[in-house]
DNA sequence: TACTACATCTCGCAT
DNA sequence: ATGCGAGGTGTAGTA
């Protein structure tokens, strides 16, 4: 793909709204929330139809540079060669690739209006909770799920039937040291909100760290294995329902 | 492009490690960590030179699907069409594209060695309060940055000449919560860690939320206005530096 | 490998 | 717009 192609190509994506992919071997400059320089090398380009900018290298999942939709996005020549400029007036960020040779590309608009469908977050795993609580314990009595209360974002909220209000945090991986700090915030401001002392604190995930339990274990908190849930286990715990029946 | 010509440009592409890229139609099912579907509709695939799998919709930043470098991809034909199947056997994952019609595509291999320099990361910032401790008071004197010691990931470490530690956390932006408890966090262990009530702490960001500065205020720690480093402003660092000999 | 914290995090949701 | 927390987070650094 030749200067001239690319040229017009570019202001036919742009003009259209289209989808505009090349490689190419380029050089990147990035100033905004931070400031990068990626010396020359051939990557992969990509002008999203809304605007977005994308640098992929050839290797690794994350773009190396990007700049997100709202900005506006230039192609001139410059110096011999060619300048793809993306600038962000209001985040103050710009991103500047100079092009020195176009390999492939082509461009298109995409009609898609497809939304992905999930299963297994953490809201999936915090409303399994409130269906099945005797995954916290055979006392726990859920009383309300994400609710934006007084207290904040409690995953779940609930007592024990013993006097003692119950906040659970929920991760759907490993639970780390910054999952007891939040647990420890949601308790310690239940506590005040509620002007009570007897809240108890529950870690629930799949998974926790040595240092993270040692440190729930000092707040006097619990931790509980459980799973987000998925497609079979939730098909194989409809059968136990109705079995129930 | 035809089904057999893509056809060969995947294998082709996978036996010589080239990068491929093509806009297709097609449906999405993930299973892995979650569970996910993706009705029909036209996005890009880009097959990296690793390995790396992502889907993109045509609007966006982050792509839809994607597996990590490490599985195997194959390509083959299934009930009149095209099914590209990622298997991860190590995370017992896997992505599958069912591919309607194939638009336009490429592939190539891409020579880039180059690594993004990056200034402004909260480690600059660090760096730059070690190196201008008047950042956060006349008093204070850093005496250790990132180190890992007993108590930790503590970004700066050091004391105010009256028997004070003190604890310094750096945001390189907007600073909540989650930084009063990683703060707090930090403070307790070197408390614990060097057998003294005397820790001071500070964070350090360029802004904080209502919040989250009055629960800092309640456990008694500072905020201090520091802005991560960039290259006009350690330019002007440096000439004032200079003018001071 | 496990653990920890950063990220130009991004994204959605609620106020 | 801001605040807040999840994310199939990814990624790097270290023990």
């Amino acid at each position: 793909m030749d200067r001239g192609a690319f040229l017009e190509a570019f202001e036919k994506a742009k003009a259209a709204r289209e989808l505009l992919v090349v490689a190419c071997d380029c050089e990147i400059t990035y100033s905004g929330r931070a400031e990068a320089f990626l010396p020359r090398g051939e990557r992969l380009i990509v002008m999203k139809q809304d605007g977005v900018l994308l640098v992929h290298q050839p290797e690794n999942g994350n773009p190396i540079n990007y700049l997100k939709a709202g900005g506006d996005i230039t192609l001139e020549k410059y110096e011999g060669h060619l300048m793809l400029r993306g600038k962000h007036a209001a985040q103050k960020e710009f991103l500047d690739i100079e092009i020195f040779t176009v390999h492939d590309g082509f461009h298109r608009k995409l009609e898609d209006g497809g939304k992905q469908t999930l299963l297994g977050s953490e809201a999936d795993m915090s409303d399994s909770i409130r269906d099945n609580p005797s995954l916290i314990g055979p006392d726990f009595k859920p009383i309300s799920r994400e609710e934006q209360t007084a207290v904040g974002f409690v995953d779940v909220f609930g007592h024990d039937g013993q006097g003692n209000l119950v906040v659970i945090e929920c991760k759907r991986y490993t639970a780390g040291l910054d999952a007891v700090s939040q647990l420890h915030r949601y308790v310690e401001k239940v506590k005040q909100v509620k002007g009570t002392k007897n809240v108890k604190g529950i870690l629930a995930s799949p998974k926790i760290t040595g240092n993270a339990l040692e440190m729930l274990k000092s707040y006097g908190y619990d931790w509980r294995d459980v799973h987000p849930p998925k497609r079979h286990e939730r098909h194989a715990k409809s059968q136990k329902h109705l079995g129930e029946f």
